[in-house]
DNA sequence: TACGCTAACGCAATCGATTGCAAAATCAAG
DNA sequence: CTTGATTTTGCAATCGATTGCGTTAGCGTA
C-alpha cells in the first residue's frame, strides 16, 4: 500500500483507526461523532493530504456542489466569449455563485440538435442551471422549464413564459434610448439589430413605440438587421451608409454594435455626434472610453447577477421564485450630442 | 417504474431487451457490438431521451472529461473576474478547451492555506489544470508539480522552476518598452508596479537593462509599488505626481495602472504626452480606445491560450510538453507621443 | 452429426463515497 | 450485578455506470 495513488477514505480509516462510516461523518461534522473524535480524525485526514473524490461523493448524494452557466447557441455558434457582454455576465455570475460556494462549470453547446438542453439537465453534472440570453430557444426553455425546476434564464420576459426569468425591461430601455435622440431633434432614426432574437424584438417594439408616441412615421428602409459580431456590425452599417438612405441618428441594440456603427460612420467621413447621433445598449466597460463616448441604455449586470443567483438558490431549494425585471438606466454621453457624463 | 425519476441504464436495457453491458457497449460505440445493432440502441435511448449520468461515468472511468482553470490568489482574493486581462484570458482559454470537447470548471480559491493546490487536484473533479498566474505561489507550484502532470502555468519563467509554463518574454517586452520611452529622448522613466509577483519583477529587471544600456543612473524614488486595481494605482500615481520627484515618463506593469497613471496626471493636470509619456503592458482592449490611445506591449492571448491546452492535452496523454515562451510585441500609440496606432 | 472457432453477449465486480439500521459500548439507577 | 436508556460505532446496501472474463450462439467444415 505504498503508493497505491491518491489515498481513499478506507486509507484515512486505517490509519485513525475506525471505520470508514465514521470518518466519513467525522469529516462532515456529523454530531453523531463526539466532537473531540471529529478534530481528531480530521487533523489526521489533513495532515495525511487526503481530499474526497468529487465523483464519488456526487453519485451518492446526487449532488454536485456546481451550477452549470450556459451561453447561447442559435445565432451565432462560433466564438463564445468574444462578446464582452456575455464576458462580463460571466464574471459577476462567477462571484455571485462561488460567494455560495458553488463550483462555475461552463457550458458550450456543441451539438444545437433537439433536445440539446435535456442532454445538459440530464448528465446531472450541475445542481442548478443559469441560460445567458435565450437567443431563439424559447420553445426549448420553456418544455425544459416543465420538469426541471433549478433554472433560471437571463433575457426578456416573453408572452407565454413558463421559465423563470431575470432581465431589463428591453421595451422601456429601447423607449427612453429612442426617447431622447427624438428630444434632440432627431427625425430619422435607424435601427440596427437582429429582429429575429426575442431580446431585440422587444427593444424594436419600444423604438416603434416612442416613434408613434412622437407621431414620425417609421420608414422601414431605417431597419437594418445585425448581429452582435464587430465585423458584421461594421458592415450592416456601411451599407447602411451606402444606400443613401437619410438618417441622423442610430439605435443600435448593442454597444458593439454601435461602436461598429461610429467605426463605420467615421470611415465614411461622416461626423458622429455633428451629424448623426449613436445611442447603444449594455453600457459595456469600453462605452465610456470609446471616441466619442457611447450614450447607452445600461444594465446593472450586478445587479441582475446577484438576483439570477439569488433566485436560482431559491429554486434549488424547492421554493418557487418569479421572473424579476430590471429597470434600466439611460446613460448620456457624447456620441448623440448630449452632455459629456460626469 | 412510471416516473421514478430519469432514466437509467438499466432501464434502457429493458427498453431494448438487452443486457446494461451491451446498453455501455453500444452508446460509446464499442465494435463488440454489431453496427446495425449500435444504432438500434443508440436510436432507442436517444428517443426515450436517456442521457449517460456523469457522476457515475466519472467515477468509474477516473476521467471528468472536465478542465479546471484557477485563478490567482494572494494578492487579491476579494473581487474575482474584474481583470480584464484575466477575464479575456479565461474567454480564450474557455474556447480552446471546449473546442476539443472538454467542460471548463471555474476554481476560486476561497482558502489560501496549505495545500490548497493540492486540495484542487486531489478532489478529481478534473482532468487537468490550468494556472492563471503564478501570483507569489512558485513553491506551491512547484511542489505539486513533482507528482501531478497534467498541469499548465500561464506566467513567466522562474528560475529552478519544474512545472511547465507559458508565458510572455517579460524582461524583453519592458526592455522594448523603456528602449521606446529612451529613443523618445525621455530619462527620467517611472516604474509602476508590484515588485514581489515574480512576473513583475522579471519586467522590473527589463526596466533596468535598458536604463543601463543607455547608460543613465537608476533612481529608487522612480519605483513606485502599485497594485493591479485601478484605484489603487491611481493612488499610487497621484502620490508619485505630489512627492515632487521629476519625471517625464511612466512604464506601468499593466494598462489598468497605466489607465490609472494617466487619469491621474490629467487631474493634476499634467499633458499626456506633452509632459510626461506612458507605457503600459497587455494591451488590453480598451488601451486602444482611451483617450489618449495607450502604447502598451503586446500580449498575444489567443496564441497564449491556445500554446496553454495544446501544452496541457500533450501532458494529459502523458507525453512531457515543455515549457514556452511568447515573444511581445510593442504597439506604439499616441500616450508616449509616438505615431498613433494603423 | 460432431467439432472447432469466432462473434455476441451477459454476469458480477468495481470505482469511492454516504447512510439506514442494528450491534456494541457506556452509563445511571435500582 | 441487572436492566434499561443512551451514546458510539460499524456492517452492508446503495448511487449508476464500465469492463474483464466466461458463456452462449452461430457458422463452416469434416
Amino acid at each position: 500500500m505504498a503508493d497505491d495513488g491518491p489515498l481513499k477514505m478506507a486509507d484515512v480509516a486505517r490509519l485513525a483507526k475506525v471505520s470508514m462510516s465514521t470518518v466519513s461523518r467525522a469529516l462532515a461534522d456529523n454530531p453523531l461523532i463526539p466532537e473531540d473524535r471529529r478534530r481528531e480524525i480530521q487533523r489526521i485526514a489533513a495532515e495525511a493530504g487526503y481530499v474526497i473524490n468529487q465523483s464519488a461523493r456526487s453519485l451518492r448524494m446526487r449532488k454536485t456542489q456546481t451550477i452549470g452557466v450556459v451561453f447561447p447557441l442559435g445565432h451565432d455558434v462560433g466564438q463564445l466569449i468574444s462578446d464582452p457582454f456575455f464576458i462580463e455576465m460571466f464574471g459577476r455570475l462567477a462571484d455571485e455563485i462561488t460567494t455560495r460556494g458553488y463550483q462555475v462549470l461552463l457550458c458550450r453547446v456543441t451539438d444545437t440538435s433537439d433536445g440539446w438542453l435535456n442532454r445538459i439537465i440530464q448528465s446531472h453534472r450541475q445542481d442548478g442551471l443559469v441560460i445567458v440570453g435565450q437567443s431563439d430557444q424559447h420553445a426549448a426553455l420553456n418544455q425544459a422549464a416543465e420538469s426541471y425546476h433549478p433554472l433560471v434564464v437571463w433575457g426578456g420576459h416573453l408572452s407565454g413564459q413558463v421559465y423563470c426569468s431575470v432581465g431589463t425591461d428591453n421595451i422601456g430601455g429601447a423607449r427612453r434610448a429612442v426617447d431622447h435622440l427624438l428630444g434632440l431633434g432627431r427625425k430619422r432614426i435607424a435601427f440596427l439589430g437582429m429582429l429575429e432574437l426575442p431580446e431585440i424584438s422587444l427593444r424594436y417594439e419600444g423604438y416603434v413605440r416612442a416613434l408613434r408616441a412622437a407621431g414620425i412615421e417609421q420608414d422601414p428602409a431605417l431597419v437594418i438587421p445585425a448581429h452582435f459580431s464587430f465585423e458584421t456590425a461594421y458592415e450592416a452599417a456601411r451599407e447602411l451608409i451606402e444606400s443613401g438612405t437619410a438618417f441622423d441618428a442610430i439605435f443600435a441594440t448593442s454597444d458593439i454594435i454601435a461602436l461598429a456603427a461610429i467605426q463605420a460612420l467615421a470611415a465614411a467621413g461622416i461626423d458622429v455626434p455633428g451629424q448623426v447621433s449613436v445611442v447603444g445598449f449594455d453600457d459595456i466597460a469600453i462605452a465610456a472610453q470609446s471616441t466619442p463616448p457611447l450614450t447607452s441604455v445600461q444594465q446593472d449586470l450586478a445587479k441582475g447577477a446577484k438576483t439570477i443567483v439569488d433566485l436560482l438558490f431559491k429554486r434549488m431549494a424547492g421554493e418557487d421564485a418569479p421572473s424579476a425585471t430590471l429597470l434600466p438606466k439611460l446613460v448620456v454621453r457624447k456620441s448623440c450630442g448630449g452632455a459629456s457624463a460626469a
